[in-house]
RNA sequence: GGGUCGCUAGCUCAAUGGUAGAGUACUCGGCUUUUAACCGAUUUGUUCUGGGUUCGAGUCCCAGGCGACCCA
C-alpha cells in the first residue's frame, strides 16, 4: 500500500505499520534503515560550546558530522528544521532543499524523502557546516543526511514527556530518551563510583572480586535469595555481603582490599530498598575504626567534589554540608540527647524497658537485651533526625557480631555508622580478629537460625579457619552506594538511581486449565506460554474452577498458593 | 503486612450514574526562518481485570492486578 492511499491512521498498531511501510520505501530507495556505522566529528554540546559566540545569521565553513535521535521536526515546503539529540545534548539541523539536493547528487529527491520517510524518534547522521539562524539558534546547515536507524514506535508527548512512574521504570530506555535529567543522574552515578575507585587506587587499595554464589550466606543479618546448582546438586545463596571473603584476603596477606559490587537481600521494596543494590566494602590491615572514619570522609567528599564541585548541597530542599570533620557521637549520648534516657545507667533489662516505655519508645516483644533496646531507641528517636553527616559510634556488642570489643568501654564494640539525611549510609568496625570470640558469636547467630530466624545464618567454618591462621588488626568499611548516589543526585527514591529497579511482573493471565482426574493434576497454561502442573488438586476444586466467574481470580485465591506445582514448559 | 491515592487514545489529561472527550502525536493538504512552528482536514478506545447493583456504570458496590506515597 502506498502512503498516499493509506487511510487516516493513529492507533499504535497503525503508526507502527506506517513506519514499517516507510522502511520498505527506504529500502526501495537503496537506503538502509538499519545502518552499520557512522563517524561523527562532534557531539552537540561541543558544538554549542565551540560556537557560543557566533552571531545570528553568521556562518562558518567548518564542516562537521553529527548523529543522534530526531526529537522534533518542523517541516516547510522547501525548508526543514529538526532537533537532533545525542548523549551530550541537542542541536538544530537546518535542511535547505537546494543545498541538500546539490550535495546529494545521486539522489535528486533527497529532500522529499527526508520529509516523507523520517519521523521523530529516528536516528540519523548528517554532515554540514555551522550557522546560527536569524532567530539565533545554532544549527548544522545540512549538506547530506543518512538514515541510521528507523524507529517504529512513537515517543511520548514532546511537551509533557513521560511522567508515569511505572512506565518510567519498566521502560527506562524511553525515560532516558525523553528526560535528560535521568541521563544526568546515571552519568553522575558513574562519576561517583569512578571517583571512589580512583581514590582507592591512588591509595594502593586493590579491588578483588569475591563470589556472588555462596554455600553459606554471611557477613550480615538479612534474608538471602536461594538458588540451586544442578550438576553439583547443591543449594547456593546469593551473597548478602562481601565481608567474609574480603577478610579472607586480608588473612592471605593483602593489606588494602575492596570490592564494589552487587548485594542481594530477599526483602521488601521501598524508596530506600531494592532487593539488589550496590555496596562497597573496604578493608585495611593495621587500621581501626577511627582510620575508617577518616577514609569515609575522604571518599564521600571526593565523590561530592567530583559530581557537584562543592561540599554544600541541597537534598530534597534541605541544606546538607559535607565539610569534614563530621560530628562523632556515641550511640548512648545520641539517645540520651534525644530521649533523656541514659542507657548506661541500667543494670537489669526490666529497668531499661520501664524507662524506655516512659520515654515513649515502643519496646518490641522479643527485646532480648539492653543493647537491643538502646538500638531500638536510636532507630525510633534519633536516626531520622541526623540530617548532617554524623558518625554514630560505639554500638552494643550484641547487635555487632563481627566487631572487636571496645578497647575501653565494656559491653560496647568499636563500630560506627554514618548517617546523612536521616539514613544509614555506611557501616564500619575495628574488625573482630579473635577466632575464639568470633566462633562464639557466630554460634549464637546459628542458634537463632535454628530457632527460626530467617535473617540469621550458619557458622562459616572456613572463615573461622582463616581467622585461626591469624588476621592482622583491620579496619573495615561498607558504604551503600545507592544511598550515597541518592544524596549526591537529590533523588527521592532509590529507584531513581538504579537504572532498572525491580518491579513486580504483571501476573500472567491463564489461557486454559485441564484436569487429569486419575492423577489429580491440574495443568494450567498461561498466556505467555508457560505450563504448570499443580499436584493433588481435588476434583471438586477443578469443577469449582470451571464454574467460577473469573478463572484467574479463582485460581489465585484457591490454588496458586495452596498446591505444589512443577513447571513443565 | 496495614493505610491513603492512582490506573481513560502512543503520551499528558478531562468527562453530576445518561452519546467517552481535549491537547499532542499520527495520516492527508498548504507553506523558504521554525524552535511546544503555523493554517485546514481526517482519524484514534478491552476506560487495568473479573463480578455485582441499575433501564443505563469510566463513574456506585465487591474481589483481584499493577504502581506511588506513608506506616510497621
Amino acid at each position: 500500500m502506498a502512503a498516499d492511499t493509506n487511510p487516516a491512521q493513529s492507533t499504535l498498531a497503525d503508526i507502527r505499520a506506517t513506519r514499517l511501510e516507510k522502511i520498505d520505501q527506504l529500502q526501495a530507495e537503496g537506503m538502509n534503515p538499519y545502518a552499520y556505522r557512522w563517524e561523527s566529528t562532534h557531539h552537540a554540546a561541543e558544538l554549542q560550546a565551540k560556537y557560543a559566540d557566533l552571531a545570528p545569521e553568521a556562518e562558518v565553513e567548518d564542516s562537521v558530522a553529527i548523529a543522534g535521535r530526531i526529537m522534533a521536526r518542523r517541516v516547510f515546503g522547501k525548508l526543514a528544521f529538526f532537533t537532533l539529540q545525542d548523549e551530550s545534548g541537542t542541536i538544530q539541523l537546518y535542511f535547505d532543499k537546494k543545498r541538500v539536493t546539490a550535495h546529494m547528487e545521486d539522489r535528486p529527491n533527497a529532500f522529499n524523502l527526508l520529509k516523507k520517510l523520517t519521523d521523530v524518534g529516528d536516528i540519523i547522521g548528517v554532515t554540514g557546516t555551522i550557522r546560527r539562524t536569524q532567530k539565533g539558534e545554532l544549527s548544522v546547515n545540512v549538506s547530506t543526511y543518512t538514515m541510521l536507524t528507523k524507529s517504529l514506535l512513537p515517543l511520548p508527548d514532546k511537551w509533557h514527556g513521560l511522567t508515569d512512574t511505572e512506565k518510567r521504570y519498566r521502560q527506562r530506555y524511553v525515560d532516558l530518551i525523553v528526560n535528560p535529567n535521568v541521563r544526568e543522574t546515571f552519568r553522575r552515578r558513574a562519576k561517583i563510583t569512578a571517583a571512589i575507585r580512583r581514590y582507592l587506587d591512588d591509595h594502593d587499595f586493590i579491588e578483588i572480586e569475591t563470589p556472588v554464589l555462596q554455600s553459606e550466606a554471611g557477613g550480615a543479618e538479612a534474608r538471602p535469595f536461594i538458588t540451586y546448582h544442578n550438576t553439583l546438586q547443591m543449594d547456593l545463596y546469593l551473597r548478602i555481603a562481601t565481608e567474609l571473603h574480603l577478610k579472607r584476603l586480608i588473612v592471605g596477606g593483602f593489606e588494602k582490599v575492596f570490592e564494589l559490587g552487587r548485594i542481594f537481600r530477599n526483602e521488601g521494596v521501598s524508596t530506600r530498598h531494592n532487593p539488589e543494590f550496590t555496596s562497597i566494602e573496604i578493608y585495611q590491615a593495621y587500621a581501626d575504626y577511627h582510620d575508617m572514619m577518616a577514609l569515609t570522609e575522604a571518599l564521600v567528599t571526593t565523590a561530592a567534589q567530583e559530581v557537584l564541585g562543592t561540599l554544600k548541597l541541597q537534598y530534597q530542599g534541605t541544606a546538607v554540608d559535607l565539610t569534614p570533620p563530621w560530628r562523632r557521637v556515641t550511640m548512648h549520648d545520641a539517645v540520651r540527647e534525644a530521649t533523656g534516657v541514659d542507657f548506661t545507667a541500667f543494670e537489669a533489662l526490666s529497668e531499661a524497658i520501664a524507662a524506655a516505655n516512659a520515654a515513649g519508645i515502643h519496646v518490641p516483644d522479643d527485646c532480648a537485651s539492653i543493647g537491643n533496646l538502646l538500638n531500638e531507641a536510636f532507630e525510633q528517636k534519633v536516626e531520622a533526625t541526623l540530617i548532617q553527616p554524623t558518625f554514630i559510634i560505639d554500638y552494643p556488642l550484641e547487635i555487632s557480631p563481627l566487631t572487636k570489643p571496645h578497647r575501653e568501654k565494656a559491653g560496647l564494640v568499636e563500630r560506627f555508622e554514618l548517617f546523612m539525611v536521616g539514613r544509614e549510609t555506611a557501616n564500619s568496625f575495628s574488625e573482630l580478629t579473635d577466632p575464639i570470640d568470633q566462633r562464639q558469636r557466630l554460634e549464637a547467630q546459628s542458634a537463632k537460625k535454628a530457632a527460626g530466624d530467617v535473617e540469621a545464618h550458619g557458622v562459616d567454618e572456613d572463615f573461622l579457619a582463616a581467622l585461626e591462621y591469624g588476621m592482622p588488626p583491620t579496619g573495615g568499611l561498607g558504604i551503600g552506594i545507592d544511598r550515597l548516589v541518592m544524596v549526591l543526585t537529590d533523588a527521592p527514591s532509590i529507584r531513581d538511581v538504579i537504572a532498572f529497579p525491580l518491579l513486580k511482573n504483571t501476573s500472567a493471565a491463564i489461557a486454559s486449565a485441564d484436569y487429569d482426574a486419575e492423577k489429580k493434576i491440574l495443568k494450567v497454561t498461561f498466556n505467555q506460554g508457560s505450563v504448570y502442573h499443580y499436584n493433588d488438586v481435588p476434583p471438586d476444586l477443578y469443577h469449582a474452577l470451571k464454574q467460577a466467574p473469573s478463572l484467574g481470580q479463582f485460581f489465585n485465591a484457591q490454588i496458586r498458593e495452596q498446591y505444589g506445582c512443577d513447571r513443565i514448559v
